[in-house]
DNA sequence: AATAAAAATGGAATGATTACAAACTTGTAA
DNA sequence: TTACAAGTTTGTAATCATTCCATTTTTATT
């Protein structure tokens, strides 16, 4: 699928930025951070903006054409590939890996054989806890919202 | 296993502030952030530096004596209890939720069951990849570190 | 061409975290 | 007890990612 297609597929209309920041996604697969993306784009659109590059990275995860990291914790980093997949960040250089489903699969015994060494694991879930979901329910109810 | 214990067993020199922190941290299982607990512990130690809350917590985590969580992407958050378990962000309210062993392993539908629904999931491994890790082999080899 | 809506821009504001130097504590040895 | 060094805490300033917001530019429509 080429880039037209992918914001299309997600109700994304198109504009010089957003195909260049989502085919910047699409072509490196390095997990990149805002910056990264403003620095490699910017010689080509000199005019862009940083806070384009947040606007639209914003609209594309809000619309599910790309994933939000927040494995560094210093910057948030984004990876064109959505479907489930685990990764792997090393402490010393900073680099994130992508895991083979298999791997993501709670086995990182997978990824020891291939050299790393793994000493953190997190699996973070996201969504709307059970409160928050009754309060909405009420609201809808009640015809607030 | 109660606070001074915890300190010690991780080599952490015991100090008012330590102990306040990590007390703080083994009794509320909420994932506080840094502003949280230093909030929380000024009233009862007025000179508290939240630069000491940041430097503490940093020692505490260093030492393994606490769970740094990135989970949020705006805050830090820290977490006393270090075995293995999986942690749910509710996107409304903003709170932290434990998820049991069980439902860590990769069992999201225990939590649906709860009544929670997951829109998120991120497996995140951190440490030292393969080729920092032959890197430090090499400079170990040639005495530089 | 006129107009309205959507998108992009840049500069300023916010807020978490870090850097750093000074002040304070602690333990140890004279 | 005093002196000293090492370790800890503190407060302020700096940094840096992100957001806010008002203005400008682009796009689509009449």
């Amino acid at each position: 699928m080429d880039v037209l297609e992918r914001l299309q597929s997600h109700h994304i209309k198109p504009s010089v930025q957003r195909i260049a920041i989502m085919e910047y996604l699409m072509e490196h697969r390095t997990h990149p951070t805002v910056d990264e993306i403003y620095v490699a784009l910017s010689p080509s659109i000199p005019t862009l903006s940083k806070t384009t590059v947040y606007n639209t990275l914003k609209l594309l995860s809000d619309n599910g054409a790309v994933q939000t990291l927040t494995i560094d914790g210093r910057n948030t980093c984004y990876d064109a590939v959505t479907t489930p997949h685990a990764h792997f960040l090393c402490k010393c250089c900073g680099r994130i890996y992508d895991l083979t489903p298999t791997e993501s699969d709670s086995h990182p015994g997978e990824m020891e054989r291939e050299g790393h060494q793994i000493q953190e694991i997190h699996h973070y879930y996201k969504g709307i806890c059970k409160h928050c979901m009754e309060e909405k329910r009420l609201n809808i109810d009640n015809h607030i919202n």
